[in-house]
DNA sequence: CATGAATGAGCTTTCATTCAT
DNA sequence: AATGAATGAAAGCTCATTCAT
């Protein structure tokens, strides 16, 4: 138990593939994908960095597009949903963590690419969603319903578009100009939760 | 002025053809921009769809980047701030142009490439910027100035991070699936009016 | 034995299992090379095809010119020469069997791809010649010269000259268009044996 | 008159084309298809030899395909028939100038190519038969029509038939064996003409 | 000023062959 | 003796850009 998982006694037949290869290449491809964007990104560059032979490349994938949404498959939502007790501040931290995220390099331009290309390889659209995407609005849709059983939130609030209210005023922010302030995610979640009316 | 129809073939009677043939090319530029993306967006392809030679092209922009950036700058927040007298609705009438113009063909793969070329191209995101989101966001502001100045606001509420909220919401909806429902511009509007906690 | 059957399940017991993929592997090449000529033929589909690695090919052969030239080499003209007591009946009969072969699918491109060849794997045309032409020509040759010998052949007809025509005629139909009729076999002899010259 | 020929005079609009650089690439791809095949030709390889960049090949023809198909296009069977008044003669002199042609270095390489490529790029196939092999029978058909018109020919004659056995004597004399003797156009006339049966 | 011609660099993909178990 | 992994070299094709009329 620990690191071993499967196979890991019984010996395989033929040459055994070199160990982290499949990794190094997948992260190499991940990073050019957010640097370059997907039609810039070349199989060529990221086997010359990873310092492999382009068909080491195409006997793990089927090709370019099978590379880049096997990269982008392998970006995670790393951190558990917290749970303070506090709905509000839970969903500040999942915030804090969104927008690290984000700011990490590139992290729009993942994004973007993954729109752009929508039209030719739909694939990097769905696989972002179901491994970006989907999570983390789950993350926040846990928090919201819980916050709902426990009475805190008004009737009839529709947790999706909460969750996209929250998330959402990233991007916009982003769009609107490159800073994303520290204190961003506190100012949505106050302005989400108690609303821009007056009482 | 501003409202002027294009193709105004009533004004100036000498007017060199040229002109013509200039705002062609930039709009088959945005057109293949927002469809292809902008690295796959081709000059040869422009050419050969505007009637021109590559020359012409290169004669009136300095290359590829400038002729997309161009385009983008062409893109106008064409209709003017609604007054209602009531800022919901002024708000979900935005929203509602907002939501429309979103899911024209590739509406976000447009947002995309101007993402996903930040680090290549960063004109695009500039102009994008100034052209597409500032004016969007300058309507929601004066709306929701004008709500403050009538006292409907809360006091504290900072309209820059109210109207990411509100236009963030989409993007976001977008992200997490393809369908943005018709009644999503109220729903936004609602629930960052009243905010999701209890009162 | 000649006409024995192949999968001679029947024969020796202990037989090891490898001449049988032996065989597929060879009866494969044959297929892709008259299928695909000798260039596009690729020793990656055929070990993929034949169910082995391209090592188990390397090992039997010394590259693709060698696996070629093995498959070609087991071509044979299976039918023994026909024997009707009558020359013409027996040129007749040996050209409709060769007309057939022709028809199988592919049955030119194969003859194509050994000429193509010749200045880069000239074996291709050797074996060719040795497996495939010389015995039809011989067997044209046996009949002509049975027929010289009872008297029923003109004298100074060069057996190997008649048997050119013969065969011939069919390239040159076929070089002409598609089509080969079926009585072609019998026009050709008839020509041949008649002269086209007013008696 | 003499040289020039059409739009001589007119100048076109545009860098003119540099004038025998399409000849050149025509000759040297005729030249790599025969020599090489096909599939071996490369236009890499081409476009280096005539010392052109490769689009400049894409530029005046569709593709590799294309561009094989123009080569074998420019195939012409030079020489006008022959008329000496005799029809073996006549015959023998058009045999003579095949024999010279096929003996051409890689001459039935190229033959061999446009078969082997039927399944493939069917086009050159098409071509081939159009431009080589269709002239190359129709003086043999008049010839032979000649000769039945002033009654030297039996009755019945298809001059089809005639043709091909003219013509794929030798290909099959190719194909049993490398040497096509000097003689062999003298003596394949006389076997056509005569018959090998005994008056 | 508009054109068509030309270019160098780059792309994704495939192949015959060898290596390391 | 068999496997799967790895490689260097090449192929066909396209692009942004410049040249020469």
């Amino acid at each position: 138990m620990g690191t071993r998982k499967k196979d890991a006694e019984i010996s395989t037949p033929g040459r055994p593939r070199n160990a982290d290869t499949e990794r190094r290449i997948v992260q190499i491809a991940l990073e050019r994908l957010a640097e370059e964007g997907y039609s810039r990104m070349s199989l060529d560059d990221i086997a010359l960095r990873a310092g492999v032979s382009k068909p080491t490349i195409y006997r793990r994938w089927k090709g370019k597009a099978d590379l880049a949404t096997a990269a982008i498959r392998t970006l995670q939502i790393a951190e558990p949903p917290v749970a303070t007790g506090s709905p509000r501040e839970d969903l500040v931290g999942i915030l804090r963590n969104f927008r690290r995220s984000l700011l990490r390099p590139n992290g729009f331009a993942l994004i973007g690419t993954v729109l752009a290309e929508e039209a030719h390889t739909p694939e990097l659209l769905r696989f972002f969603r179901q491994r970006i995407v989907a999570p983390r609005r789950r993350m926040l849709r846990v928090v919201l319903e819980r916050a709902a059983a426990s009475g805190q939130l008004r009737r009839g609030v529709d947790p999706r578009t909460a969750a996209a209210l929250l998330i959402g005023a990233f991007y916009a922010r982003y769009l609107a100009g490159p800073r994303i302030p520290a204190r961003f995610p506190e100012d949505v979640v106050r302005l989400v939760w108690d609303g821009i009316a007056r009482g």
